[in-house]
RNA sequence: GCGGAGUUAGUCUAGCUCGGUUAUGACGUCAGCUUCCCAAGCUGAAGGUCGCGUGUUCAAAUCCCGCACUCCGCACCA
């Protein structure tokens, strides 16, 4: 199975691997990157920040990760985060308090009722624990956000839970002060927080986790004036109806209905685009539109991107039409203005989010990339070479004939303009193999020939074939293979 | 959180049933030799709180108990 191939290589090589392992009581949900972790994760940000950010000219911030207890109540994490859960008394099993109530008596209570609403159900129903018949507790909230307490009065704050909470408290004066018009696009890439009950699965579901969110605040009366759609009219999006995939561009999405506007069907462009680009088999993908049961509690209409993978589709981004649930909020719990003018109207501008993430996607770009390549024995990280942790080997054939110090010249010369790597030592197999398991795409050898014409060879990682090459042409080749798109 | 299985070096693993010298092997790593191109060979070396903590015992990787983590299932996943 290749999650355990993916998973034994990240492990060997430095991609990520858990946090605090050294000591017993380390925690589930914290997973630490490696060197070649880190270094795929800063390109793939960059490719992220380049086909978005750059594309659509959004702004990006870095907000903190603490915030204060009135951002979550304004945004509904305090109350809507959080399950109802009850205990049985006898054999300690946890079930959702609203799940339990319907399927043993088929009362509907909203999840967010009060807690007394649960109790009173249990008593009148005389509803037991499925399990052993044990008598449950009293019902509790369990909220998914980390409480910290400020300062030695330890004043109630939270861990965000999502990173779009400081975009849209920011919203009022970046618009104000980047001199906004709508529609506009704030992106941030950090840290969130959630106090999972089970994670699982190493950088899958994680308790400490990267997103990648951009918000995109609209007129909601111009969802169809976009110019700028024609950009992408012809772009192709794989979306799940009911039985199965079709494949459509995103003019025909719009014109079809399965994508209700234009505002939509550009950013789910752009984003497709984008994933093209990170190497993740795009035929293995597929935006799925979410039921009203499924949504997020903010979200009107919503789309996962999903990614197949060998342990099952995996959800990468959340597509969410928030319509004005945050702003609106947000104005009333502060009261701040977050109305803007567009032109000549005053609006309170309506949102729809991308929201990524990080480790997960990385996650599908070192699976998709992962090949076993038997025939040549040996294990390659076929990932695009913008993305790979180290852009090129640079070896000596043997150390011994001032082999190594013309490598180390040549070395000398690249290190600073690529992610290089030096290597003398054993056989240049071994080397070449090593360097294709963390998907390098090049190795330069300098061999005997090198002292009598300053030619050395270039190795490519896919086919393993080899070009002999002037040692003056190198940076150019190497920009050239190893640049953006 | 529940149930099941597991945890021995960077990775994989033997040993555990039935407690007894210095914890086994492979791969990998490092140094040297060899080698003008794909995990070759030779020599040598480093690397372990046997997940953590208790208990039983003259003696615990091995037996008891507790905890943590990993994996699988259930539940959960804005």
């Amino acid at each position: 199975m290749n999650y355990d191939n993916v998973m034994k290589l990240a492990l060997e090589r430095g991609f990520y691997f858990p946090s605090c392992e050294v000591y017993g009581d380390s925690q589930a949900g914290f997973w630490e990157y490696g060197p070649n972790g880190v270094s795929i994760k800063n390109k793939f940000l960059e490719l992220w920040r380049q086909q978005l950010v750059r594309r659509d000219r959004m702004l990006e911030i870095d907000g903190s990760q603490i915030m204060s207890k009135s951002v979550f109540e304004a945004s509904g994490h305090l109350g809507n985060f959080a399950d109802p859960i009850v205990k049985c008394k006898e054999c300690k099993s946890t079930f959702r308090a609203d799940k339990l109530i319907v399927d043993a008596s088929e009362v509907e209570i909203p999840e967010n009722s009060d807690l007394n609403e649960f109790d009173n159900v249990i008593k009148e129903k005389a509803i037991s624990c499925p399990k052993c018949n044990g008598s449950l507790d009293n019902t509790k909230k369990f909220n998914m956000m980390f409480k910290v307490g400020i300062g030695p009065e330890e004043e109630e704050a939270y861990l965000r839970p999502e990173t779009c909470q400081s975009i849209f408290v920011d919203f009022p004066r970046l618009f104000k002060t980047m001199r906004g018009k709508l529609p506009i696009g704030i992106a941030q890439v950090g840290k969130s927080f959630r106090n999972e009950i089970a994670p699982r699965q190493s950088l899958l579901r994680l308790r400490e986790f990267y997103q990648a969110e951009i918000e995109v605040f609209c007129n909601p009366n111009k969802l169809d004036v976009l110019d700028k759609f024609s950009e992408i009219e012809n772009t192709t999006l794989r979306i799940q109806n009911e039985q199965e995939v079709v494949t459509v561009t995103c003019k025909q999405a719009v014109e079809s209905g399965i994508i209700p506007n234009k505002f939509v069907a550009y950013y789910l462009g752009l984003l497709s685009e984008f994933y093209e680009k990170t190497g993740i088999d795009m035929n293995k993908s597929r935006f799925r539109k979410l039921g009203e049961k499924e949504k997020a509690f903010y979200a009107e209409v919503a789309f996962d991107f999903e990614v197949e993978t060998t342990i099952g589709w995996l959800e990468l981004v959340a597509c969410n039409y928030r319509s004005d649930y945050d702003l609106s909020s947000h104005a009333k719990k502060s009261k701040e203005k977050f109305e803007v003018m567009d032109n000549d109207e005053k609006v309170l501008p309506h949102v729809f989010e991308i929201s990524m993430g990080i480790d997960r996607s990385l996650y599908c770009v070192l699976e998709h990339g992962y090949r076993d390549d038997k025939e040549n024995e040996r294990v390659v990280l076929s990932i695009r070479p913008y993305l790979a942790p180290v852009h090129v080997g640079i070896l000596s054939l043997v150390k011994k004939d001032g082999l190594a110090e013309k490598t180390n010249d040549v070395y000398l010369n690249i290190k600073t303009k690529f992610d290089s790597f030096l290597d003398h030592a054993g056989a240049i197999g071994r080397r070449y193999r090593r360097l294709d398991e963390i998907g390098a795409p090049f190795a330069i050898t300098i061999d005997h020939q090198t002292k009598d014409d300053d030619t050395v060879t270039i190795r490519s990682r896919d086919s393993m074939s080899q070009d002999r090459v002037k040692i003056k042409d190198l940076e150019e080749i190497l920009s050239k293979e190893t640049r953006f798109p």
